[in-house]
RNA sequence: GCUGAUGUAGCUCAGCUGGCAGAGUAGCUGAUUCGUAAUCAGCAGGUCGAGGGUUCGAAUCCCUCCAUCAGCUCCA
């Protein structure tokens, strides 16, 4: 006998090799029936998998990370075995599971489309309702790459040959079908109950652009219908918060052809951009940051002394000025530094924190532009803090704490990664190391749980990256910390120490916010254009009833703005609820539809755009309760 | 940049195997003066992404380019 302990901590004693399936049936059949693998001693496991030694186990269902796994990576194989049977002449590459589904890449001359899904899925059915039992095998490295010539899949012999010799090679068969795989699976494909497939795309094999352009096909497998319709549904309202079809609608921006990647601001754009920076610069200015603005364009020889000419020229765009070739500006630490150069620093001054709005030209490639997300241009809240060695770690830890402030203002989830040294960059790997480790110790001095991306740094230094997410979930770069031994070297920046003698700086450049452009389109789809009322292009509609109401709903206006609140009247000849619906769908947050109820008492019935009507006030009842909002930057 | 899809009125979209370019909505004009998500009528609105080709005839078929969307690659 062995002895189980399951997640309540209970201790279950089984027979040596008692299936992880016979345990869940053990335990209860409601569990058995949604039982999808296992986790032994932290390890995933199939239901198949026998038990030998003394463990703690968990049975996974759908509503583990683990357990959706394995269902959707069983889900990709029986979508190759139906692609294989109606398209025999495909080669198969990789098909894992995925956050959301799976997908299997293939090579195939003839492009799959969205109408080849139907039979795809079709053919994926007759597999589940076979209920085809899902046997593993392990072959040697020999005999693995020689079954996969036989079949002629020179994907899969590739990848068997990268395999370190002597690991066991695992194989999975379903029917007819056998695929190379790790594991782990479901035991029959009888049990893959919902799927859908979603769309088919380019991938390239093994991510390198290099190589062959293969097709993917998408798709999702859940256990309930009711779950994959819902999945489906979130697509649609994710398409609602979509910040480049809000930003058509509320008038924020435009991007047109005649600047693809290139943002146009409108005016209700400009106001919420307005705030935003406002707020920024009170923060900064509060946390002993200097603003500063240096120029767009700048001699191409700044960006040979900076590295960026050897590490960054296929992103820059250049210009021709008097016979001779400037650069303009793909970032903002260079004119940054030649502020710092201007004088001569004591290591009193220090740290010296100089912010900077630039605006900054990056040629992004075409298939990657995305609304305001990714664009060729765009403003950076940078700043560059130039300060002694001792002060490093204060200082990334005054940053981390102001992009913690800035996100939980808004209520954002975010994520943080630490990039190390990329190939290609610049200095020692003794300085890469000093500076990774300042910034690790920094997040686990923090406590901050971080994800570590090898070679993702900038060419001059290792960063700290701050995620996050738009409406579908995908996540978007926005603040960083970036420490830097490289551009105080290559500028031969200096500060007088306490010993009378000149020292090297150590440079931070950060950002958080990141792109001004980039976070407003992050706020659009986390709020569906709703903004919080500080930042609201319109803060307030008046909507008199009739024209005989007019002149007093113009006296509630003037009061209104005169305060400073923005605000406008719908005094045009037209039904309340046709007034009322405008106002809604632009998601104003406050109505005041004033008639003459109103105009006898001096009130203002007040709707609020998520609330409904809330009822009648006095006009400095409204007008304190909408200060009060936008004075604690609300978000409701 | 790559693979695939898409591009028709300000916006959302229809337009079949080639035969007079449409709807809804927004806009303008008029009527209606109305109590919390769409009042009625009329008018106007187009180089069918751009250029080339096939054809008696092209929004529709072919070629090239541009842009957009999804994914890959890349990145704030």
């Amino acid at each position: 006998m062995i002895k189980l302990t399951l997640p309540d901590g209970s201790i279950k004693e089984v027979e040596e090799g008692t299936r992880v399936l016979d345990v869940a049936k053990a335990i209860g059949s409601g569990l058995a029936k949604n039982a999808l693998g296992g986790m032994e001693d932290g390890s995933v496991v199939e239901l198949n998998h026998p038990l030998t030694r003394d463990c703690r186990l968990k049975i996974l269902t759908f509503s583990d990370e683990e357990g959706r796994r394995i269902l959707r990576h069983t889900a990709s194989h029986i979508m190759a075995q139906a692609i294989k049977r109606l398209f025999p002449e495909a080669k198969l590459a990789i098909g894992p599971a995925i956050d959301t589904g799976f997908y299997y890449d293939m090579d195939i001359d003839r492009p799959f489309t969205p109408e080849d899904f139907e039979a795809i899925e079709a053919e994926m059915k007759k597999i589940v309702n076979a209920n085809y039992p899902i046997i593993r095998e392990v072959k040697t490295k020999e005999d693995a790459a020689q079954f996969m010539k036989e079949k002629d899949e020179p994907y899969k012999v590739e990848l068997i040959e990268d395999l370190p010799n002597g690991e066991t090679i695992t194989f999975y068969s379903q029917g007819e079908f056998t695929d190379l795989c790790a594991g782990p699976h479901l035991p029959s494909t009888g049990m893959v109950k919902t799927f859908k497939l979603l769309s088919v795309a380019g991938a390239y094999w093994r991510g390198d652009e290099h190589n062959k352009m293969l097709q993917r096909i998408y798709g999702t497998a859940f256990t309930k219908q009711k779950d994959l319709d819902d999945y489906i549904n979130m697509l649609e309202e994710a398409k609602k918060r979509d910040h480049r079809k809000l930003g058509k609608e509320l008038d924020l921006f435009s991007i047109q052809d005649e600047g693809p990647g290139f943002p146009f601001f409108h005016p209700n754009g400009m106001i919420l951009r307005n705030e935003l920076e406002s707020f920024w610069r009170e923060e900064h200015a509060k946390r002993g940051y200097q603003e500063i603005k240096t120029p767009i364009i700048l001699d191409e020889e700044l960006w040979h002394r900076s590295g960026h000419w050897d590490h960054y020229k296929e992103d820059m765009y250049f210009t021709e000025i008097d016979g001779a070739t400037y650069a303009i500006k793909p970032m903002n630490c260079p004119g940054a530094i030649l502020v710092y150069n201007t004088h001569l620093h004591s290591y009193r001054e220090l740290p010296i924190r100089l912010a900077e709005l630039g605006l900054v030209h990056r040629h992004e490639l075409s298939g990657a532009l995305h609304g305001l997300m990714r664009v060729r241009c765009f403003t950076q809240d940078d700043a560059h803090i130039f300060m002694t060695p001792d002060q490093v770690k204060g200082e990334v830890l005054g940053v981390i704490d102001l992009a913690d402030h800035f996100y939980n203002l808004f209520g954002f989830d975010y994520n943080v990664e630490l990039s190390t040294r990329p190939e290609n960059s610049m200095g020692t790997d003794e300085q890469w190391v000093m500076a990774t480790d300042a910034l690790k110790d920094a997040l686990e001095s923090k406590g901050m749980d971080y994800k570590i991306n090898e070679g993702d740094g900038a060419f001059y230094g290792p960063k700290i990256d701050f995620h996050l997410k738009d409406s579908l979930g995908r996540t978007w770069q926005c603040g960083t910390i970036q420490l830097d031994f490289q551009m105080p070297e290559r500028f031969d920046l200096v500060y007088i120490g306490q010993d009378g003698e000149k020292h090297r700086p150590v440079m931070v450049h950060r950002t958080i916010l990141g792109s001004i452009e980039r976070f407003i389109g992050i706020l659009t789809e986390q709020f569906a254009g709703a903004f919080p009322v500080w930042l609201s292009p319109l803060q307030v509609r008046v909507i008199p009833i009739t024209d005989r109401h007019r002149e007093y709903a113009e006296s509630v206006l003037m009061a209104v703005k005169d305060v400073g609140i923005r605000a406008d009247m719908d005094d045009r000849n037209e039904k309340i609820g046709y007034k009322i619906r405008e106002a809604q769908v632009q998601k104003i947050p406050y109505m005041l539809v004033v008639g003459d109820k109103e105009a006898e008492a001096g009130n203002v019935a007040v709707r609020e755009r998520k609330a409904g009507d809330i009822g009648s006030m006095t006009t400095d009842d409204l007008i304190n309760m909408v200060k009060d909002r936008i004075k604690s930057k609300s978000i409701e």
